[in-house]
DNA sequence: CGTAGGGAAGTTGTAGGACGACTGTCAACC
DNA sequence: GGTTGACAGTCGTCCTACAACTTCCCTACG
């Protein structure tokens, strides 16, 4: 038998149990390239139908932490290092940099009310000129800048009494306490080479950033967020998995 | 009824409704946001069992193509274009360009047979100095030189008859006839600056690239090839999806 | 003794049927 | 007009059964 571990929550059981298998194998508790437990042992374990275990597999073998082989058995991904840091994982850079083993931190340059420019607007989704945040702030690991970042918020029904909040801490955090949390986006990758980017003493001198321009949906489609990330050339490690 | 689409092939069942349903959508038949044919209807469309329709959809969803909406109904997921170009499906830089609507083209700069480098060697998990065959390419779509790319192709198990073959046409082709297709693959991307990794005629001015360094792995896990790729900064749009 | 072959056990893949939960629509009602 | 409720359609989960594949052990044969 062995009962346990209730998996209670809202959303679909399947995904409940996808994520908790996740984050069994984030913690180490598996490592690349160990077997996991056989679908009827997590059927027991989980107390849920063998179906609900197969959609959990699925979703993290399609996601590629774990590769599911016929009349072998579920085993961890060998690149499951790779993936803990990986770019396609949505998540704050704050969480994606504790997770590497530093310790993050933010220093907030601005923060403005103001119309959105042509090119905002666009991204988002909104009208030119509709109104929006915008903040300013570096990004630091262990107290070195490892990025500088570029973020604009669409007011439009965004809870006032929240704007002060934005850029304050984790922008994850302030959109999901706003009821608009980010579950997707599409982000383009660009190499940039320029120096009026960052600021104050720690702008690196050759401005050499790989850029992350993304604009940030909720789970019905709408944009919330739109945010470009300089992170600077050799201070941070992107690593994409790619499948097919 | 409505029978037909016999999914013949060795793969398992709902890999390959997964692949056919991802052609259908990716070839325009439904347009982002659009709705798919229910779960019955699939079934009865392809002669396959409600789980392995499930199971394709799952992955599809996974990978970001389709949302499934419990008692709505599964539909194409809007960010369709940005994820036709997306960093995270493996597959040759060619067969991308030409699905964005350019010509693809290629050059063979030089290729040579020689030992590995202590960091291919690395990279490729192989013994320092053992053979490998190292290509250098020119990447075009329309004629214009959208990469440049340094690949490293390590020759034990590598069927002798197809090494010339290598860096002639397509690199995935021919690991794909070597019996070594990719599966998977692990890369970094980084902003580089720098006059001498380009050459000829059409080397950009200011020497900006976006950097992919990937492994390939076959489905095994073992490696089958270290690429370099350098894509002129501006020339290439690159896309990542990123969820949560 | 060594090896090839066969079989058993374990595991994932697919099938079919059943029911619950959720969504969107529309008509009836207040 | 707005709300409520019924209803059909759809996805989520469960159950049972069997096929296909892998691995390992053990036997039979050389």
């Amino acid at each position: 038998m062995t009962v346990s571990t209730p998996l209670g929550g809202r959303t679909s059981l399947s995904r409940r149990l996808a994520e908790e298998l996740r984050s069994r194998i984030m913690s180490g508790e598996f490592a690349p390239g160990a077997r996991l437990p056989s679908e009827a042992e997590l059927v027991r374990r989980y107390q849920v139908s063998r179906v609900t275990v197969r959609t959990a597999l699925r979703t993290l073998e399609a996601q590629g932490l774990v590769d599911v082989r016929h009349g072998s058995g579920s085993f961890v991904s060998d690149f499951g290092a790779g993936i803990r840091a990986g770019l396609q994982e949505l998540r704050s850079i704050s969480e994606t940099i504790r997770e590497m083993g530093h310790e993050p931190g933010m220093e907030r340059h601005s923060a403005i009310r103001r119309p959105a420019t042509v090119v905002e607007a666009g991204k988002l989704g909104i009208g030119a000129g509709a109104g929006v945040f915008a903040v300013e702030r570096m990004i630091l690991a262990d107290g070195q800048a490892v990025a500088f970042s570029y973020d604009v918020i669409p007011l439009a029904g965004f809870p006032p009494e929240l704007v002060d909040q934005l850029g304050t801490g984790s922008l994850f955090a302030t959109l999901a306490e706003a009821g608009t949390m980010p579950a997707r986006a599409l982000a383009e990758v660009h190499a940039i080479s320029d120096e009026t980017i960052g600021w104050g003493p720690q702008r690196p001198d050759p401005g050499l950033y790989v850029l992350l321009d993304q604009v940030h949906f909720s789970r019905r489609g709408s944009a919330v967020a739109y945010c470009r990330t300089y992170f600077v050339e050799g201070r941070f490690q992107f690593v994409v998995l790619r499948t097919n």
